[in-house]
DNA sequence: TCGCCGATGTTCT
DNA sequence: GAACATCGGCGAT
């Protein structure tokens, strides 16, 4: 097992640690864009009940992948922090696509290449992942991620997007001026 | 351009 | 039954 002291910290120190990083599968590539923080001692996290079969990815160790299902319909695509034993994960929520624009406009259906990976659900779908990268850790089965080095000054933040539960915390972040995003920051 | 709505599967009440 | 970390299509502005 690979060790990944890198993503064995502060869950929200890790998710702008990832902006501007890059994130790989398999032959394709993105720059990470915007990510959103998750951690168990809060109710929007699916950790907040404790582990469960279907959230027992996200408690680690850290630097593996914790990906589920949302709406039936799309894979989400986490990057689990904190110690083992601690609910926590960075939710990918966009890239802006640098390698295998082909694969993924096949896999996208051919839609605009603004919204080749711009979404959740449009990433993952753009990079194939599927239920069986949950757990999968970084660095095997042809998956892996580079922090960035962003300035902190130009970090924002925002409150998740599409939470009942949790709306009030400022854990989504991207960079200022950023273009590849889900939806405007502001 | 905006907002509503159905799709679709797993988990929780 | 309802909720759910979404998306794309459709109809109304």
């Amino acid at each position: 097992m690979i060790a990944h002291r890198e993503f064995e910290s502060d869950v929200v120190l890790v998710a702008k640690s990832l902006l501007g990083g890059r994130l790989a599968v398999r032959g394709c590539e993105g720059r990470i864009s915007e990510v959103e923080a998750y951690h168990q001692s809060e109710p929007g996290c699916h950790g907040y009940r404790g582990i469960t079969p279907s959230c027992e990815a996200m408690f680690g160790p850290a630097g593996r992948l914790y990906v589920y299902r949302c709406y039936g319909i799309h894979m989400m695509l986490n990057i689990v922090c904190e110690p083992e034993g601690i609910g926590a994960a960075v939710l990918i929520r966009s890239l802006e696509p640098l390698l295998g624009l082909g694969v993924m406009r096949e896999r996208r259906g051919h839609v605009d290449d603004s919204l080749l990976c711009a979404g959740p659900g449009r990433l993952a779908q753009a990079l194939g992942i599927s239920s069986a990268d949950n757990g999968a850790c970084l660095g095997a089965g042809g998956i892996s991620v580079i922090l960035g080095a962003p300035d902190p000054s130009q970090i924002l933040s925002a409150p998740r997007v599409g939470l009942s539960r949790g709306v009030d915390l400022p854990m989504r972040f991207a960079l200022k001026g950023e273009e590849w995003l889900s939806r405007p920051m502001g």
